[in-house]
DNA sequence: TTCCAATATATCGTGCGCGATTTAATGGTG
DNA sequence: CACCATTAAATCGCGCACGATATATTGGAA
């Protein structure tokens, strides 16, 4: 007797992963909206929050994002005034991301967005931190499989 | 004493799920590179093995997509041979896809794949289907709160 | 010093993913 | 029957995301 009583997307843990992501997005897309945020720029804007002056490919690093995505990507948040792009005078390969007055000034008017999203995930700080760890160990997994 | 040490993405549970669904997808992709198939390609497949002929409609509402998401996609599947689209003869704005031969012989070629996942989680099934359930009331949490 | 492999970004092409709009068919209602 | 709101796909524009490639700088090794 095989198995396959026919697999659906809603029996996939993958799937779930997918599903959760689309509605983080939708989430995050009314909160962003009056910062002029995409997601993922918003991401980048964090990580420059926490440590500010970072080359593009420390942010890859953080993000787990390649050249090919964060430098469009950053040439926009440049272009709305949030950052700056200038070569490293140590090393001229590396481009420095600085935040300019306006994107630490965001830094404001994002504060309440972490307690909104975690409002809305209906969990307590004990149940997050249990999920978290749970994915993290899975994350683990998965890149080690390659 | 205000709180704020400095978020980082590594903080924030919504960060966890963006890089899982990165590392599901590098995972993937050796996977599915065989089969000629993306990831979101190989869903719309496992729904249609799951049920054949449907419309673009379900499909989307059973992976949460829209019209103008899937028409492209659908579209490259039928390139490759693998659907056929064709309007409904009940309601001609119904486009109903249809699995060719070569469509319905893949979901043999594809049958390791789920086993392969699984196993790369380093989870035991009772495991996967804990956190599983963590998800699927996050997913409703986050739905609800729009 | 000259050459060269390694490194850091940038560029290009393809494929998602969504919001807004368009087109076409449907099923009532007046 | 004629009108019209609703529904189903398709189209368009924009922004991510990645692999492959290009360009330029760096730091050695011959």
């Amino acid at each position: 007797m095989p198995q396959d009583p026919k697999l659906t997307p809603d029996d996939m843990l993958c799937f779930d992963v997918y599903a959760m992501q689309q509605a983080f997005n939708r989430l995050y897309k009314p909160l962003l909206a009056p910062l002029g945020l995409t997601y993922p720029q918003y991401l980048v804007m964090v990580v420059l929050w926490s440590e500010d002056q970072m080359p593009v490919g420390r942010i890859g690093a953080r993000l787990g994002l390649e050249s090919s995505t964060l430098t469009p990507l950053i040439k926009r948040l440049e272009l709305a005034g949030l950052v700056t792009r200038s070569r490293d005078l140590q090393d001229e390969r590396k481009v420095a991301v600085t935040l300019t007055q306006r994107g630490r000034a965001m830094e404001d008017e994002a504060r309440e967005i972490p307690r909104c999203v975690e409002a809305s995930t209906g969990m307590d700080s004990a149940e997050i931190a249990e999920l978290r760890g749970r994915l993290a160990r899975l994350h683990g997994a998965l890149t080690a499989a390659e």
